[in-house]
DNA sequence: CGACTGGTTGAGTGGTCTCAAGTCCTGTGG
DNA sequence: CCACAGGACTTGAGACCACTCAACCAGTCG
């Protein structure tokens, strides 16, 4: 982690489709001076479970994942961020310690404002409680849902179910239309979907033998996304 | 389900810890003017997911359980609802149909508001939001909590676990100690935990060879929480 | 009294996990 | 430039947890 000279919030790429996306020029401002800017490596930690949230984060540039860490160290990810999304306002909000350890996927620039600042912002703009709550309400539906997924699908269900959800939340290749925004290990595969490496990679082999997806090293090409969905047994 | 005359919000016994505890009187005499009160038989269904929200529900009195239909009809619950707490926000400040349906535990009394009414409150009140963010975060907290024991836990390690929140949520008997003041089916405690009926009745026919909990019928003394912790792998 | 629902028990199957033995990369230092 | 170490990835074999299917029992209701 390394300090890097102030980002402009008002130019900020992210921002325009964030929470944040509806201050105004006085918060702006105040939100522009009280913050830091930090840039991250791959594979850094931006914050750990059981601390004490000391601000919010806010993604610049970058690929964030977050994830609980049970007994034998086997980790579960609970979520995936991107530029433009806030980090650590759950505990913050609910003002408890970290239930969950961030950690850069990529090189990532992400700024952090502090509590104060945080809760100031909140009560003087009336849009940011209810930006926050539609948020949390979506992450609260996000949950639910890989939680049924969890209990009631087949492990090659929900890698189908990963791999789609990884494509929604990061997107396509700028130039390559089917290959995946985003290069996760086989093991943070197996941590998303909930099951073991090995299985990950057997279950990859056949997407692959069946013409479903294309692999190469990391990167994954989408061939049949019809077929993904039948498997996932999704509707959207 | 069936109409009922009007409770007192004032003297509602729920509320003084729910969402609404810090009204002012002006807001509750608005809400008690707006709200209609229905009974609900133990099986009858609150709403249905699918549907869109009309307003909220508040519970005065009874148990709920709130879940999700899967292929083959499976259910989850993802949601255990008692007196003072609130039914169907989630989708009502999301804006989108219910992704669960409710239904009655046992017999129930529910009140009910319009959609306009609770926007209002929302606006008026500067506790309302904070107050919803932070239960959000809650359930959010929550829901990531139990999706990580569906994908590291097994199904014993589960159950064990289902129990305690049942403990904590519900709380025992009022004259016996160790009596969890719930009664739910064995289904119901499958779809809870997230297996099949049968691997909940070999299970807690275990527990109880174990003398960690007895049972007769539907009703469930806890007679070892210690063990019942350590089998969870939970630490509080 | 049958029909039905909820609970229980048994047998067999198979999906997944674990363990173990490699192979393939990639970065590093000589 | 090469050798090497370490990590990521792959493949195989065996074990077992949990699911499904099926039969049966107990209580309840019309």
């Amino acid at each position: 982690m390394k300090r890097i000279p102030k980002l402009d919030c008002e130019t900020c790429e992210g921002r325009t489709h964030s929470v944040f996306a509806d201050l105004c020029g006085n918060e702006l401002g105040a939100l522009n001076h009280n913050k830091v800017c930090n840039t991250y490596k791959k594979g850094q930690i931006v914050f750990y479970e059981g601390n004490m949230p000391m601000g919010l984060y806010c993604i610049n540039q970058g690929k964030i994942k977050v994830f609980k860490t049970g007994r034998g160290g086997k980790e579960q990810i609970v979520r995936l961020a991107k530029d433009g999304d806030v980090l650590g306002y759950r505990s913050l909000i609910g003002n408890e310690p970290y239930t969950a350890t961030a950690e850069a996927l990529e090189d990532s620039t992400i700024c952090f404002t502090d509590r104060k600042m945080f809760e100031q912002l909140l009560q003087t703009d009336p849009a940011l409680p209810k930006n926050f709550m539609e948020l949390l309400c979506q992450e609260l539906r996000d949950a639910e849902n890989f939680l049924q997924s969890m209990a009631q699908k087949t492990v090659r269900e929900r890698l189908a179910e990963v791999i789609l959800i990884l494509r929604k939340k990061y997107g396509t290749h700028p130039t390559q239309e089917n290959r995946l925004n985003v290069e996760l290990s086989r093991e943070d595969i197996a941590n998303l979907v909930g099951t073991a490496t090995e299985t990950v990679i057997r279950l990859l082999s056949d997407f692959k033998d069946e013409k479903i997806v294309n692999l190469e090293g990391r990167v994954l090409h989408i061939l049949n996304p019809v077929k993904l969905m039948a498997i996932a047994k999704v509707d959207d």
